[in-house]
DNA sequence: CCACAAAGGTCAAGACCTGAACCATTCAGA
DNA sequence: TCTGAATGGTTCAGGTCTTGACCTTTGTGG
């Protein structure tokens, strides 16, 4: 259940009307806040929110630290990428549904992937409205190096866990979103990186 | 609306087509491409961080949906108010350490809190380059009502989860970032909504 | 064959964050 | 005491995403 580490220091709980605890971590503070202050709240389910927007960000800063030097690849067309060297001849709107970027936010990266020859934009023989991405060679070399980068990073942070809890937590993750439906308009792709 | 796409070149497509019977998530799709085409890759480390990215941003997305239709609080300045909440009389620097906003981010929600009375700006006596921020009561209501319709909707996709495996989600979560000294330049604050 | 609604891609406006520059204040060391 | 470095908050430029609009193309029903 919970672990309990009195190592720490931080203290600036002076002011909360629940202070005096031996103080853990500020999302262990706000959790106790919320279950005495708002008795209707789910704490624990906020809880686990706080833990999902904290880790993901402290991990989302790094990893786009770590592609900022690489200048040739930004974070969001690295996904665009990966899901071009997936499935490589594809419809413009099938990359709007897998990644789940707006066709507005997609426009000016297909743009600009283009210019630099990363990948080829052709018309579809069927509908005359879309056009077909396909990856050039150097796009795949593009990607290939990005990604790299991108996943020592990610093992990086991994490595915190063992196998068997990198597992796990995946599996809980996938749990969590596991009642949306497939196409529904969630602003969110199949696929994000 | 169709759904198949047989003149595709890319006969891959069809594999992460929901009419698949093998196929489970696109995740899961891309898992095994990384595992087979780099070799030096991570791909658990990458599947780790697909889930946590996709599960964060939908959610996110949903939660920032519930408070649009209340239009007193906006998400960034959610977190600020229950940090205020919790810690009223709050130095302006401690506000930025706790939230992890960048205090060039943090600038305009002050004003604009302030100019709507939902909180007070006053001189510190210790140090005349910051100020103090404390709540009001009308900043108060204004959160305490913001955040019922937030943490509704976090209950709601909690519920996906049995309260066992919500405990175990968060402690991967917080160990997963456990090596993050307290004040390390990551760009994340100690608490986040 | 011809409206007319629906769909694909682009454009414009607005919100938010980041990094850097700026100015005032504080603090440390000579 | 004085001077230069560090700190705190603001402002500005740059970048990304979202929403809503627009225009073209497609498909459908009269």
């Amino acid at each position: 259940m919970q672990e309990n580490r009195t190592e720490d220091a931080g203290g600036v709980v002076e002011a909360a009307s629940s202070a005096s605890t031996t103080s853990h971590s500020l999302i262990d503070d706000a959790t106790e806040y919320i279950s005495l202050n708002f008795s209707d709240a789910n704490a624990l389910a906020m809880r686990v929110w706080m833990s999902l927007r904290r880790t993901s960000n402290i991990v989302f800063y790094d990893l786009q630290a770590s592609l900022r030097e690489h200048r040739s690849v930004t974070p969001p067309t690295l996904i665009l990428l990966l899901i071009l060297d997936m499935f490589s001849p594809l419809e413009y709107r099938e990359l709007t549904r897998i990644s789940g970027m707006n066709r507005a936010a997609i426009s000016p990266h297909i743009e600009n992937l283009s210019k630099r020859k990363l990948i080829r934009r052709k018309p579809s023989p069927r509908d005359r409205r879309t056009e077909i991405i396909e990856m050039t060679e150097a796009g795949r070399a593009a990607f290939a190096e990005a990604f790299t980068v991108y996943n020592e990073r990610a093992e990086y942070w991994a490595d915190n866990l063992t196998v068997e809890e990198r597992s796990e937590l995946s599996r809980l993750l996938e749990k969590l979103v596991s009642n949306v439906p497939p196409d529904e308009d969630t602003r969110s792709g199949e696929i994000e990186l």
